[in-house]
DNA sequence: CCCCTCGGGGACAACGTTGTCCAGGCTCTA
DNA sequence: TAGAGCCTGGACAACGTTGTCCCCGAGGGG
């Protein structure tokens, strides 16, 4: 027995190549010629090979390919949480663009955890994917520099990147957060209400800006009461909700600063009126949601297909050997007015 | 120039074992007893090995790892559209289980093609995942059974597998549609429409089925102009609320096949309702959808997340050695009355 | 003082694939 | 008919890592 590793069942011992070639009596490289369509092939050995690999149910083994060639042909993308609808169609929209490049993507997601977020990166770069999507929980990303410079092409999303220098491709949030406020205050609101994510967050951060920048074009004063940066946990948003819109003098509209924030606010506000209490109150949210039109709940859209698009189609630039000096690209946002930011102040 | 190969810009050069090693001036071996935490290695080597890898920036290739050990530490996950909330859910429990299990998860959408389905599962296999969660899209994977039999463990969710023997964990389709309809005619209904996804999809035949038996518990005909399965587009669907809502004996209910029609018929039911028309029509659908609650939709609600938790469980018992017969599991629904299901029908 | 043991460290092969290079047989032409 | 290609097929090395085996030096006991 001059055998010596083979340590564990081995992927249950699937053939090789070099099997598919005993069996079909020709040289091991030939069955590569065949499986990777190169020419140099007769007809005849051609399809001795065949019958011999679909004999076998041989299938190519992809790790020992990237091993050889360099490329993995696979993308990374780490985003916050799947089962968020806004990073869904963001991931479903990257999928497509690799596809067309015939490059797989694996995605995971970070649980807004600076510390997952860097594991997961780091790991997907020992797989060796050829380029990195990241959307951003953590605000350092100087771990990355190694893997950068070492080839590995990144693409920041959403949010940009912290500490280091790379693209990224952003929603306006302070254009949209500007824009809202302005069209509540446009329909008489001069007590308005933001609630958002943590500041730490940069897109949390640049909306509670553009809310500041609009009370303040309008020569507003902004009572701290009215300001509620914080987690999107749905009972800390409904105490906060609660809160404004109790003692002397209440806000009269709500500004929510992402699709969380607004959905809790949409239902705050719904057991509110439904116990038959007092008049309503304005709201507009960033971030489309679900039902938003049946539900009448005014929005700032953002398109965040479109982020990710761009996002890979920067990315596959990058891999093509672009060498343009990092760039930011902001995709713009839309107001959509369908009722719930267009009520009048109520008369108290 | 001994040299051969190289044939592209190889990972961008990146650092190996070797380098690291030629740097600390150790040998190639103990740079892999420290990189994997093998005993054997005095505290001061260890020292000088750490540092090389610092300051080379150098990262374990997994490629090369896996080929020789034989073992991915990856599963993957073929489902339908991540972009659709209840994969994204779905998605998200296989994840955490996965990382509970230092496992990396690779999913990607077969955008309900079925060739697609199989171009993405066979993909992954050339990838080595060491397991497979399917969704299935068509009803003939007789494609895996190579696969299978090379060890490749796999589970189906959602649907069953189409002519092979697998595991599979699946929502209670027929026993949750059965009950919905009956709720609707608990409450007086008796003409009672059906718009469901294509009856190719087993969950959407199964949910038909439901529907039937429950008219035939309580001794109702089936007029086949309530029954619409088909896509889930929604102008097909607004299409058949359309029609069923017209002509001499209109239906007073409606049962939406899944989240997506169920979206479509609340947009169209509300329209009708802002146009003051005609008096409200119950509806039931079948998944719940984000702001059911707020929005009063009575619906049998799945646990997307626990039937991703149960088969991504399954999946690691196969991995860990279980060699039981193929088994199903059924996730049970459970019905949340929300008003829209307990209108009375309307008098006409 | 010598031998034996023990433990750290290194040389080497192997995982499955692909790039390079070469050998042999064929055809085509002078 | 012989020489010059051309086409097919195979031998071999290399990708970066890990498992096995062995060597060497230090320390302890006889």
């Amino acid at each position: 027995m001059a055998e010596t590793t083979r340590p564990e069942p081995r992927y249950g011992n699937r053939p090789t190549m070099k099997d598919v070639a005993a069996r079909a009596g020709v040289g091991l490289k030939t069955v590569s010629r065949v499986v990777n369509g190169e020419p140099g092939v007769t007809p005849e050995t051609e399809r001795r090979v065949r019958e011999a690999i679909e004999a076998l149910g041989f299938r190519r083994n992809d790790s020992a390919r990237v091993l050889r060639k360099g490329r993995t042909a696979t993308i990374g993308l780490v985003l916050e949480d799947l089962a968020d609808p806004f990073y869904g169609q963001l991931s479903r929209a990257v999928e497509e663009v690799a596809r067309a490049h015939g490059t797989l993507l694996i995605n995971g997601s970070s649980a807004e955890d600076p510390g997952r977020e860097q594991e997961l990166a780091l790991t997907l770069c020992a797989r060796r994917v050829d380029g990195l999507i990241v959307i951003p929980a953590g605000d350092d990303h100087r771990y990355l520099e190694p893997e950068i410079r070492a080839g590995v092409a990144t693409v920041f999303a959403d949010r940009p990147a912290g500490l280091i220098e790379a693209d990224a491709v952003l929603s306006d949030s302070f254009g949209g957060a500007r824009e809202g406020v302005a069209h509540l205050i446009a329909h008489g609101h001069r007590r308005i209400g933001f609630i958002g994510d943590r500041p730490r967050i940069h897109t949390a951060a640049e909306r509670l800006r553009g809310y500041r920048a609009a009370m303040d074009d309008a020569g507003l004063p902004v009572d701290e009461r009215w300001v509620a940066p914080g987690s999107t946990d749905p009972e800390r948003v409904a105490a906060a909700v609660a809160g404004m819109l109790s003692g002397p003098e209440p806000v009269t509209a709500l500004f929510a600063g992402n699709n969380r924030v607004t959905v809790t606010a949409v239902r705050v506000l719904a057991e509110r009126t439904d116990r038959g209490g007092p008049p309503p109150v304005a709201l507009v949210g960033f971030d489309d949601i679900e039902l938003g039109d049946v539900l009448g709940v005014t929005v700032i859209a953002q398109d965040p297909a479109a982020v990710g698009r761009t996002a890979a189609q920067q990315l596959f630039r990058r891999l093509d050997g672009a060498a343009e000096a990092p760039r930011q690209v902001v995709i713009g946002t839309r107001l959509l007015a369908r009722g719930s930011g267009e009520l009048p102040p109520s008369s108290r």
